[in-house]
DNA sequence: GAGTAGATCCTCT
DNA sequence: GAGGATCTACTCA
């Protein structure tokens, strides 16, 4: 297990490190509160040329962030009810970030279940990005830190996924992006359980 | 099983 | 003062 270098997030290709952050390892630890699951459903917002991303509309105090450089944590309050995590990628002054939709828990999942105060395990706890942030202790207020930090990171087990089981699709919730809406910016592990929607 | 409404609060106009 | 990168529960069939 390895934590994915600073290298990893500098590419200016978000589409490409959407892809890739399938089937790495998301891990928190607030307080020794550890967490960790495996990404199995990611969006890319492509900055400045994508309608539907924040920062499209131009730098405000909310997305400063994503202007920053890559490698650091995007978390944004959404209805709000959801905490939504997103990874900012590209290099300085290039507003990209993957939105991590869904992970399958692997540990810690009593601290999960204590957070969204359920009693049982089952697929609903990390689908969907408002349960992923939520279930694995984000908040509005870790707008910023860094991914490579003893409480916040991504790791590789060296797990693979074929070509043939990454699916693409249109990205969720953005209609109002106009034509942008429609492109395929949603990448999903097909037939994982915890991928939310309905094609999986 | 499918469709719809309500929750709820920070950010930008 | 309006609306949003959503989720859940409830209704109706």
């Amino acid at each position: 297990m390895q934590t994915l270098p600073l290298s990893f997030y500098l590419r200016t290709d978000v589409v490409k490190i959407a892809k890739e952050l399938l089937g790495k390892i998301l891990v928190t630890n607030w307080n020794n509160e550890f967490t960790s699951g495996r990404i199995v459903e990611t969006e890319a917002y492509a900055g400045e040329s994508d309608k539907a991303s924040h920062a499209f509309k131009g730098r405000t105090a909310r997305t400063e962030v994503m202007f920053g450089e890559g490698g650091t944590a995007y978390v944004y309050l959404c209805y709000g009810i959801h905490q939504m995590f997103n990874i900012v990628t590209g290099k300085k002054g290039i507003p990209h970030a993957v939105l991590i939709r869904a992970v399958e828990p692997l540990a810690g999942i009593d601290n999960m279940l204590k957070r969204m105060d359920r009693k049982k395990l089952d697929e609903s706890i990390t689908r969907g990005p408002g349960n992923v942030g939520k279930s694995f202790g984000f908040h509005t207020s870790q707008c910023g830190i860094s991914l490579f930090s003893d409480e916040l990171y991504i790791a590789d087990d060296g797990f693979k996924i074929p070509r043939s089981k990454i699916g693409a699709s249109p990205r969720v919730g953005v209609d109002y992006a106009g034509e942008h809406a429609a492109w395929h910016y949603r990448f999903f592990i097909k037939g994982n359980k915890y991928v939310s929607g309905k094609n999986r």
